[in-house]
DNA sequence: CTGTGTGCAAACTCTTTGCATAAGT
DNA sequence: ACTTATGCAAAGAGTTTGCACACAG
């Protein structure tokens, strides 16, 4: 939670990494976009919910409404730039880049860690049922802290 | 969406499946929990909404109140019974089974089909962060129709 | 200048909670 | 009989939508 939020993210500022992106993506570039995608691929963060987004902006002087917020990474999933995680209870989290993704979930905090993608690898896999073929792969390992047993399934 | 919804959950049928579950986990056998339980345990079924729980409970008579479906199906999940998944935007989905556990995710119906465990196998896996132990390890694999090759995911 | 995006606020869905009643041991 | 669960309805959180104004091309 300590991001530097050095973004250059100015409307003076013409080229930002995530102006790239939005042309690429066929977007039109403006302030509200251009913030939240740089946010989104300037940092070493790879998931956010949309309340983080407008925390991050709101550090670097952009005030966004969630409802751009939501609308723009609704936009961006669409377009294939980021990935909505599911997590349980909480709120929405996306997650840049659209392949195969893992993550660790800890629970108790409803915190996300990722996972490099060569750390995991297969020895089987099942086919897909007819129809349908593999878009990416999610692996989830779920966490839960070594010292206090807090998760009392004991009874 | 055709279950025959058959079960046995009258109040005067002492031992249903579910109520010896309940008995397991140290639960109080109340006729709402004894239907839930033996829908979710009693039918090839694996993965449930609060909403079909509802839907599944009112073929058989069991009028049950949303309020208590969330609340037994939370109940449950702190006794190990079942395991919340998490899907980004609908619902909550509950599952049976406390394992690992794999589904393959249709994203455009909101639809997971179950994946058997021993069908996927790890070749590598990443060492936990300091303190915390692996609990469980889903993998989700998410579909895309073949038809239409949509998602233009060449990476 | 024209069309699209933004922002506010209200609507909407899903889930949880408070309290009186009913059910279980 | 005493304790605990249920059910209703209302509150709560998160997300989406409608519409007037502002901005981008």
């Amino acid at each position: 939670m300590q991001q530097e939020a050095i973004l250059q993210t100015d409307p003076c500022r013409p080229a930002t990494a995530g102006a790239k992106l939005l042309d690429g993506a066929g977007l039109r570039s403006t302030r509200p976009r251009r913030a939240i995608a740089d946010i989104l691929f300037g940092r070493s963060y790879y998931h956010f919910t949309a309340d983080e987004i407008f925390a991050v902006a709101a550090e670097t002087g952009q005030r966004l409404s969630m409802a751009t917020i939501y609308n723009t990474l609704n936009e961006f999933a669409a377009h294939g730039l980021i990935r909505r995680l599911a997590t349980a209870g909480g709120p929405a989290q996306f997650d840049i880049g659209t392949g195969d993704h893992h993550h660790f979930h800890v629970e108790a905090d409803n915190r996300v860690i990722d996972i490099e993608p060569e750390e995991i690898a297969f020895a089987r896999l099942p086919e897909p049922p007819q129809g349908y073929r593999i878009a990416n792969i999610d692996v989830m390992i779920r966490l839960e802290p070594v010292g206090p047993q807090s998760t009392g399934e004991i009874a």
